[in-house]
DNA sequence: TTTTCTGATTGCATATTGCAAGCAGTTGAA
DNA sequence: TTCAACTGCTTGCAATATGCAATCAGAAAA
């Protein structure tokens, strides 16, 4: 039922998993604004994607086995989506990726604070928030580092600093 | 003239500019492959690129900064692409969507021996290697290392080992 | 009962992709 | 000088993917 690949090669392998436009925001948007249903996902999403696409992507993730879908207990028709394992270990690519970004497009103050923070944190960092997402999305035990809430401050910090002394800039976040 | 961009989040900007199937998979082949022609991208391509596909994926990589082209002195007519920077500083990143792929698809042995070596070098050898890349694209002058021949040698190796005794395999190699 | 919220689906226009064929200019050998 | 092979690249066309707006049915909240 799989359609062919086009060729063994990892890079082709990984691209033909992740290598479109909108894959990749869907991660990145659970695994680091915590966005659980679908139209959270929807809603708060910078880019804006359409709902087709969301749901044509949550599919496609799901059966590549990247995320987990399963019904919400205390909603019966809410779905909550989970990173599992290999999406998880995206972390150091999406590290790269924001890297890269911060270095060769035209970046964000506020949004980029985040990638600036993987980057410098490197592979210790990354661990520490790949044990954190085991928690929120495998179940595995607390890890005493919460990656998440430094990420969230720092963002918060950035923000505030723009803004000055006003506030109701643009919550937004998670 | 640019199209706005989704916005300013770094991986979105990323995947802006490498978020389609075939943009890395060019830039791949030109790196590891050393394919500075055309035609030897075309015909070469592990996974069948058309060349319409090609031809404005090259247009656009070289209009994002990615790829620089210039005449062959030798040939009126024929154009080579070489690496810019930004291009080279993607090492790590390829690096690591390699040894995604490694761990998460169903890659060939003789493919993904490049993978594991950059893999395990990790970034002492990704930089080994972008120095030599700055070498044969941007020329600089040529490092002692060569990480490029390191890993011909190494695909051949598998090569050879898969084949037995037998000769005419597939060579294909750049 | 009515409204709101849930995860989606549908229709339709546009953009991208994939494939095969072809193009004009250049090179190199006969 | 002739001509086939090669150069980067274009064109036509069908299939597929995307983007957008509207909409859906079931469930929960008021």
């Amino acid at each position: 039922m799989d359609a062919a690949h086009r060729s063994g090669c990892p890079i082709n392998l990984t691209l033909e998993v992740l290598g479109d436009r909108w894959s990749l925001i869907v991660i990145r948007d659970v695994m680091f604004g915590n966005r659980r249903h679908f139209r959270e996902l929807q809603r708060h999403s910078e880019e804006g994607i359409a709902s087709n696409i969301l749901a044509d992507r949550l599919k496609k993730l799901v059966e590549a086995g990247l995320l987990t879908r399963v019904g919400d207990p205390a909603h019966q028709q809410k779905a909550i989506y989970s990173l599992a394992e290999p999406a998880i270990q995206l972390v150091p690519l999406l590290a790269h990726m924001g890297a890269w970004g911060r270095r060769h497009t035209p970046v964000s103050e506020e949004l980029s604070i985040r990638a600036e923070l993987l980057e410098k944190g490197g592979p210790p960092l990354w661990e520490a928030f790949m044990a954190e997402l085991r928690h929120l999305h495998l179940g595995a035990p607390r890890p005493a580092r919460s990656v998440m809430a430094e990420l969230q401050a720092a963002y918060r910090a950035v923000l505030a600093r723009k803004a000055g002394g006003e506030a109701g800039e643009e919550p937004a976040e998670n």
